[in-house]
DNA sequence: CGAACACTTTGATCCATATCAACGGCCGCA
DNA sequence: TGCGGCCGTTGATATGGATCAAAGTGTTCG
């Protein structure tokens, strides 16, 4: 889980460079860290290193907190390695996780673009790295960089988009079919050759994402086990037959 | 409901400007509309007639739809005045109200700054008019203003923070929590003086947006009635006692 | 190696809200 | 003025999924 310095062996010499011929450590891990964006990907790499200078960065352990409601959220956060788990709502109403971060995934762009705060709040799942990109720092670079400006909208496009989905889910499916859905999309073709599932939390976190109690979570498993649609072994959970757990999200 | 075309009595001296002193009345009836979006508000004159160049005006009637799965989302949609109602969901899974969009709104801006089809539709509640920005035009206005492509993100920004905002209802609230809180956020102090909120459609509709079924709506406004907090006539509820209304989320 | 804790599972029960089914009222239209 | 259709209301009933409780099953740490 490292980030790829190797990525930086091209050197262009942008009027910056040319000042500076050799970058610090410290440019040279923030530039990795945001290529891992998609939508940053394709910025120059001028735009890139302007960006960087003045990147923080942040290593997180298990179970700390990022921002939440009292605790500010100070800027932009990009997740270099690791998991962050964004979740809305309050000690009295109870929480519910809207999002699981990963590399490459961007945290409280909408709390820094409207210079509000967030309701969500952030916490590392495991041990983090997440590249901090404040508010004036953002702003400053967006303002000079059309082409950051405009990935800065597409994050956010991206993010709506997201929500959108989710909100479709929660309003238009029965619990089950978000389970059997969430299992089909995230099932990948592992080594040993059959399709499987590496639920990336704890049971009860993935439940919470899929809006339903880890009870009823738990208990749908075991009924497509029955059904002999799956297999569980802790957080992997094997595939044996697409077709059935496709056609099983409408009965018991 | 009319575009305020007094607002351009204002006129900025840009470069663009002394080339054509006059503006075309197609113009300005564009800028006029675009001005109605908060972010576009405090963009430059000369930004904004370029926006307006190539802005598509467009009238629909009510129950046209402007775009949906089938129909193409054709570029940006800003709403000039009327009422889209943005929903999503298909015949088969039935449909949810995400958005009740009026002047100032915004529509089809994942869509179009992803390049993705929408997976929501829009359908004119009323007769409404609304003004066109294509791919095209706002990708090459969004590339030539920094103002205009922050103005994007901004927008993007303000719309995952709503919805997220209705994910959060929705995941932690119950139905009644979501009813209670509607009418105590729409609530307008009328000109009769008491606290008043005029559904902006059909009951059906708000119930959608609010994701209970009409029936429930019906009664827990009913209900709500009966606890001597409102009073309802058509689309018009009195807030007979705010303390009550509030209190009111949790019992029968 | 064993205790303590955290997570998951299982069982029993409940209830908020959906669903199905009529009915009533209002409005546009002839 | 009457009639047909859409909304909204009301009633009866059903149920998906929550809740409460308690028993497993790891897994961390002394």
């Amino acid at each position: 889980m490292n980030m790829r310095d190797d990525r930086l062996a091209i050197r262009e010499s942008s009027p910056a460079m040319s000042v500076r011929p050799k970058m610090a450590v410290h440019d040279l891990e923030m530039v990795s860290a945001l290529r891992g964006v998609p939508a940053l990907q394709a910025l120059p790499q001028a735009v890139m290193t302007r960006l960087a200078t003045g990147a923080i960065r942040l290593d997180l352990i298990r179970g700390e907190s990022l921002f939440s409601a009292e605790a500010h959220c100070a800027g932009l956060y990009v997740v270099a390695s690791g998991r962050i788990m964004l979740s809305v709502g309050s000690a009295e109403a109870g929480h519910k996780v809207i999002r699981l971060a990963e590399a490459g995934d961007v945290l409280g762009l909408s709390a820094t673009l409207l210079g509000l705060d967030t309701f969500a709040s952030a916490e590392a799942l495991v041990d983090s790295t997440v590249v901090l990109l404040t508010r004036e720092t953002l702003l400053d670079r967006a303002a000079r960089d059309v082409s950051l400006a405009l990935a800065l909208a597409n994050i956010g496009a991206r993010q709506s988009r997201n929500l959108a989905i989710d909100l479709e889910s929660v309003s238009l499916q029965s619990g089950r079919e978000r389970i059997v859905n969430y299992l089909l999309a995230n099932a990948a073709t592992g080594p040993a050759g059959p399709l499987t599932v590496l639920l990336s939390a704890k049971k009860s976190i993935i439940a919470s994402r899929l809006s339903v109690t880890p009870e009823y979570f738990s208990r749908t498993l075991h009924e497509l086990i029955s059904a002999g649609a799956i297999a569980v072994n802790g957080r992997q959970i094997i595939i044996l037959d697409a077709v059935c757990l496709r056609n099983s999200d409408h009965a018991a």
